[in-house]
DNA sequence: GAGTAGATCCTCT
DNA sequence: GAGGATCTACTCA
């Protein structure tokens, strides 16, 4: 295992949301939670750039208990439960009352799969396990309770192994389920990793 | 393989 | 009281 480091708030504080998207595909994603640890390597996530992108729940400006922590400085977790039953992991990005975000939409998982396996109710690692941002979250053992907290605390925590994927394997999309949102959703703001099987949607 | 419906519950109106 | 940044299983072919 290469050495690893924990990313920085300066990597969050930034203002292209889209360049930090981009950059956090393969970066890992690791959660302690009492002591166990799982990690996985972001190979797909989606940017939601703030109050004018209409697939954001911020969109227009709008701040409700939920999405607050969107409004807050970069380097926090927003959390939130989707169809009663998925709880979706964000990176909250840009500085205060800017509510960028990044949605982490699918990891390889790297460390822990044991755990893993045991958390989603698996009997053996597939391109299933974390595959989609609702396995992600439970594989990974985040909860909405986690929304909030810092990203530089040590229960979750992204991190640099030095790995990089080639710019020929990190392509960019239109976002995933978020056709309600008319001519933003057309948006070429989901990031992925070409031919990798943990990533959603059909491969290509 | 492709298309569709149901699950399930918190949040906002 | 409606609906959502999703996933799975089931149907039909």
């Amino acid at each position: 295992m290469a050495r690893i480091k924990k990313l920085p708030l300066s990597f969050y504080r930034r203002e292209n949301v889209l360049q930090i998207a981009e950059e956090l595909l393969g970066k890992l994603l690791v959660t302690n939670k009492d002591g166990v640890i799982t990690s996985g390597r972001i190979v797909e996530c989606e940017a939601y750039a703030g109050a004018p992108d209409k697939a954001s729940h911020a969109f227009g400006g709008k701040k409700t208990n939920r999405n607050k922590v969107m409004y807050e400085d970069g380097g926090l977790a927003y959390v939130y439960l989707c169809y009663g039953i998925h709880h979706l992991f964000n990176v909250v990005t840009h500085f205060k009352e800017i509510p960028h975000a990044v949605l982490i939409r699918s990891v390889e998982p790297a460390k822990g799969i044991e755990e893993m396996l045991y958390r989603t109710g698996k009997k053996q690692k597939d391109h299933t396990l974390t595959r989609g941002p609702g396995n992600v979250s439970k594989a990974l053992g985040i909860y909405t309770t986690d929304s909030g907290i810092s990203l530089t605390g040590k229960s979750i925590f992204l991190a640099d192994d030095g790995f990089v994927y080639t710019e020929k394997e990190v392509h960019a999309s239109p976002r995933i389920g978020v056709d309600y949102a008319g001519q933003d959703a057309l948006l070429p703001y989901r990031f992925y990793i070409r031919g990798n099987p943990f990533v959603s949607g059909k491969p290509k």
